[in-house]
Formats: C-alpha cells, structure tokens, sequence
RNA sequence: GUUCCCAUAGCUCAACUGGAUAGAGCAAUUGCCUUCUAAGCAAUAGGUUUCAGGUUCGAGCCCUGAUGGGAACGCCA
C-alpha cells in the first residue's frame, strides 16, 4: 500500500467509525488510479460500503466524498461516476513524497534469510534456454528479497552423479581419443554434452537388432552392451573405485568450468554449492524414522512407501526395493540438512512446473514427519519453454543453447548498435562491454518479463527484439537521461538540494511522479509474490512515462531556471529509479547507447 | 487409469488478484529529427477474452460442464 491509500484508508475508517460505528478489514477497501478519462486522481470503490450506507452506491460515495474533502487535507476535490469515487489529490503531497525516495537504498534487513535454490544443472550436457530461465528468475527473485529487506542465501545443487555422467563417461572412455577442452577447443560443459549425445547415437545402433526381432525401442535401448557397461560403471562409482572416480572427477572438473563461464556471462553467482554425489544418501536415515513412526510403510519387496490419498495424492515410493534413494529421498535428505545447517525462515526451490507433483508430495512428507519448517518450502514453479516444435529435448538435439544464444543476442546488439552509429566515441572494449550489456538486456527482459507461472514460446527463427517492450529500450531511456546528466555537470548546473514542491506540475510530469512513488510498494509485492515479472512491467511503465514528458517537455531550454532544475531533479531520479530496477531484474543500466 | 496446469488482437505478452469503455509491443498503414539520443513520440486499424451455462451491483478472473493444448505419477534424476 502506498503512502497516499494508507492516508485515505484511515479517512475511510473513521467515516465508517462515525457514521455506522463500523470497523472495516483491510481486505475490504480497493484503490486504483482513476482512469485518463475521468476527473482525479485515485479511485475508492464504494460498492463494498453501500449496504452499510444503506443507500445506492452513487449516494454512498457522495457522502464518502464528502467526508473526505472535509477531514483529509490532501484531498481537494471529488466526483462520483457509478460505484466510483473519484478523489484529486493535492499535487504538492506527490512532491513532497518522492522528493523523499531513495530508491538504490534496500531496507535494512530484519527477520531469517531466504534459502533459494536455483540452476542446478545435471552436468552431463551444457546449459540451454530453459536453464537461463530458471537462472534468471533465482537471480532476480534473490536481488528482489534483498532489495527489500530479507536475507538471501544463493544454492545451487549439481546433479553431478547417476547414469546419465556414465553414459558421458563411457561414451569419452570409448570413442573420445582423449579429447580435452584444450584439445578440441570446446568449453568442457560442450565436450561432455558432445560425448553423451555420442553415448545415445551408438546405444541405439547397438539396439537395433533387438528392434529388428520386434523388441520395444524403449526396452530395446536398455539391452544393450552399452547400456550394460554404463550401468557396470555407476556401480563401480558407488563402490569408490578408484579409476572411475578419477574420470568422474576429471569430466565433472571440466563440466564446471563451462558452467561458471555461463554463469558469469549471465551476471550470477552462488553462496552454497551442492553436490549430488555428497548428498544422495542423506535421506535414507530420515527413511527408517518414518518407518519407525508410522508414516511410511514398507511391501514386501523392501521398498518403502507413503499413504497420501488422504491428502487427494497417490501412493509414493521413498525408498527402492534394493534399498537405494529415489529422487524424493534425496530431497528429503537435503531439505532436512538445510533447515538443520541454516536458521533460515523459508527455502524456495526454483524448479520447472514438470516437479510440480514432486513437491508437493516434498512438502506433505516433511508435514507429516513434523518438521516445523515443512510449510516453509516453496515451489517456485515456472513454465516450460516451448519451441514451434515443441519441447525442447537434450538428447535429440532440439534445444536452443544456452552459449550459442547469448553469443547470437551479443552479435546482434553489436550489429544493431554500429547500424544506428552509437560506437562513435567508443574504446572497442567499450563497445564490447556495451554490446554485452544490450545483448543481456534484451535477453534477461525478455524471459522476465513474463509470468513466470506460464510457458512461454521461443521462435528461434525470429530474433529477440531491440525495439518496443524491450530490454533495450528500458536501457535506452536510461541513457539519454545520463546524457542528461552529464550535460548539466558540463555546464556546471547544480540540482541536488531540496526539491521546489511549489511549483505546478505538467501533466506528463505530474505522472511521472505517480509512477515514481509506485517503486516501493511494487518491490514489496514484488518480494511477496515472487515475482520479477512485476517490476519488469514496472520498468516498462517507468520509461514509458519519463519517454512521454522528455517528448513532451524539454529541460535544457526551459526558460524558467526554478523548473529546468526540478525536471533535472526528476529526470535524475527516474534515471536512478530504473537502473535500480533493472538492477533487481540483474540487467544493467548503460551510461551510453 | 489417477491428478495437475493452460486457453485474451494475425504473433508474443499485460490487465493492480472480482471493478469503469480488456491494455502494450511486434507485424500493417501514417505523421513527427535546423530544439536535451528517432533503440523515441503520436495516430489509424486489429477483440463475442475457446464454447455453453451459473454465482452478483459487477466476471478475462470465481463455480459447473464441454472442446483444444501441455505436464506429472505407476521402483529415472
């Protein structure tokens, strides 16, 4: 809520008090701006008040209207359309506000840290599109909680053991010639991707003459001499053998530092790294407490499972036959240990919406064993990426890389940027450094600026674009209000200081400003709901707005002294306002563009 | 078989969680650079919010059903 609705919400409270000795809920009062075309400033819905009124909602608001021109000092006037309360607003109270925002300042920290875990990648393939997703929402949703006052703690957990790195393994071990990153020349996510896209190419040549003789192909792949050897080689891994180790090891060691280069590209880092190999036997103690207490059962085969039709779910395994960890053991193990390790109040994990089953049935787990924390973990769930063709699937090549796609939005920043001439004056590591920042840009806002709850579609035929609702051109607004600043600097014209709340408003300015005061709550909200798309439209508004009054108005040739340094003063925290907006979607802000 | 999610302009997305005449960008047509950056601003056109009912002062949003698309679970992680 804003300082304004918490003004008049108290104006509406005693009316409510006086007239009907009534005490009203929160939840029950609704502030929206007036729209363009009516007289006003910001909105009351009266409907909820009239049968109190007992009067129709026109009569009701007129008293309501009334009441508050009467008893609210900012309040100057008033109409009633419908069920609407129309009320103006001193613009001076607007000015006194936002002369008052300091928006790179993040509120001081109070109550327990935020565990949030994002990335995760298995390391037995590079980095796509759908993993940048992932990334830059646990990215943005980790500056937005700190921005706004919570602690945040970065985990990230690798998938680093299973099949899956055998099947890389194997497949270097066999047919790799012992190719290295140096050798090859490809980044080590991209050499050990190569060699499991080797593993599948050559399994299902060895599995074709069990297709022939009318094997499924899915049961077909699993017969293999191949398939066989790689799952020698997992047991090999579990049992500590040395020589498998090693390879393990080595192969993972390259893996990482293709991940890191991607991620220092994408601007992320971690606090806590997680190693599936080290965790994956955690849960299996937390196992035989549920056996013990009764909340898990167990079949005659050995494994173990869990009863949840009670809570409208199915039966679920914890726990195979042979006594190894599923998926869900391990996350049990994990989660445990965290809440153990750190004092935190709540974990989120970012994760695709595919887990959604998965974590629900996480949490009922740890509800059901007791664990106090068990309400605190959070599914951040987001939507898959879809191409024309549909999902995006590793082993059959249709993904859209996650290297590949940020060298392709860095070429066409670069190509974009000479086209229209802005490189005159620029280092070319300057211009490189920019080509960057716009390529990221662009990219960072066009994932976030989706409902992070929705699939999205990606035409990688049709580039992303550098113009409209863009990345860029958030960046580009940005960057002529430096060009702003610098001029006022070369000519030596002072705007710090106390803001002149006096002096009228302009139109274009005047919602300039209401857009200004809206950063705070929407950071909030932002926090609360989980939200980076929020602020991503916010920062869009934003430029919108400040676009509309620097075509509108001009600064420079003001004649009028008092307000060329009040439109400094505002063009000056609008360039502030969404850097720092950028800033908490993790895009930077250019000086120049 | 069981469960869950989604459907808004030609395309990609919004809509303050039930509020006024559903908004942007792209694509199309058009106007604005001898004035602070035209990656901009402005205008035109584009909608039975998949369909059929229901709830109420009011529904894109809630409920029921249908259609279409996607996902998960049934000893991968």
């Amino acid at each position: 809520m804003t300082a304004l609705q918490s003004i008049l919400a108290e104006g509406i409270r005693q009316w409510l008090h006086q007239q009907f000795q009534h005490t009203l809920a929160d939840s029950a009062l609704n502030f929206q701006e007036t729209r363009p075309e009516f007289e006003g400033d910001i909105t009351v819905v009266v409907f909820p008040f009239t049968k109190l009124a007992g009067l129709g909602p026109e009569p009701t608001g007129q008293q309501l209207g009334a009441f508050l021109q009467e008893n609210v000092d900012l309040v100057t006037g008033f109409n009633v359309v419908k069920g609407f309360l129309n009320l103006s607003i001193q613009p001076e109270f607007y000015l006194k506000e936002v002369a008052q925002l300091h928006p790179e300042q993040a509120l001081p920290t109070s109550g327990k840290p935020f565990m949030v875990e994002f990335a995760s990648p298995n390391t037995n393939k590079p980095l796509h599109l759908g993993h940048i997703r992932n990334i830059l929402l646990g990215d943005s949703l980790c500056r937005i909680l700190a921005h706004n006052g919570t602690d945040v703690l970065r985990l990230c957990l690798y998938n680093d053991r299973g099949i899956h790195i055998c099947k890389s393994m194997l497949a270097w071990k066999k047919f790799g010639n012992g190719e290295t990153p140096e050798s090859s020349g490809l980044k080590g996510d991209h050499l050990i991707g190569k060699y499991y896209v080797v593993f599948d190419q050559k399994n299902r040549e060895q599995a074709e003459p069990f297709i022939a003789a009318g094997i499924e192909k899915d049961a077909a792949v699993l017969q293999t001499e191949l398939t066989r050897e790689a799952q020698e080689m997992l047991r090999l891994w579990e049992e500590g053998d040395e020589a498998t180790v090693a390879l393990w090891k080595k192969m993972n060691d390259w893996v990482y530092g293709g991940f890191n280069e991607t991620f220092r590209r994408l601007g992320v880092h971690f606090n806590h790294l997680y190693f599936e190999s080290e965790t994956y036997l955690l849960g299996k103690s937390i196992v035989q407490e549920g056996l013990d207490k009764g909340v898990f059962y167990q079949k005659e085969d050995g494994s173990v499972w869990i009863d949840l039709t009670a809570d409208g779910l199915d039966h679920k395994l914890v726990l195979r036959a042979d006594g190894t960890s599923v998926y869900i053991t391990q996350d049990i193990g994990t989660a445990t240990e965290r809440f153990n390790t750190f004092d935190a109040q709540a974990c989120v994990y970012v994760v695709g919406n595919e887990q959604d089953y998965h974590f629900k049935v996480l949490k009922l787990i740890m509800k059901h064993l007791g664990r106090p924390w068990a309400e605190q973990l959070h599914h951040f769930s987001y939507g898959m990426i879809e191409l024309p063709s549909g999902k995006m699937k590793s082993r059959e090549g249709t993904v859209v890389d996650a290297d590949d796609l940020i060298d392709e939005m860095e070429f066409t920043a670069a190509e974009r940027t000479r086209a229209l001439g802005k490189i005159e004056g620029l280092s070319e590591a300057e211009a490189q450094e920019l080509f960057h920042v716009l390529g990221m840009g662009a990219l960072k806002y066009f994932l976030l600026k989706v409902d992070p709850k929705k699939k999205m579609l990606f035409n990688p035929e049709e580039s992303i674009d550098f113009q409209g609702n863009t990345g860029p051109f958030l960046q580009y607004t940005h960057a002529r209000i430096a060009a702003l600043r610098r001029r006022a600097l070369s000519e030596s014209i002072d705007f710090s200081g106390d803001w002149n709340t006096a002096l009228p408003l302009h139109a274009a300015e005047l919602k300039l400003v209401k857009v200004l005061l809206k950063f705070r709550p929407l950071v909030a909200e932002a926090a609360q709901a989980l939200s980076p798309a929020l602020l991503a439209n916010y920062a869009y508004d934003l430029a919108t707005s400040y676009n509309k009054f620097y075509h509108d108005l001009s600064v420079f040739n003001e004649a009028d002294e008092a307000v060329r340094r009040r439109r400094l003063q505002l063009s000056d925290l609008t360039g502030r306002t969404l850097a720092q907006t950028l800033e908490l979607l993790g895009i930077r802000a250019p000086q120049q563009m």
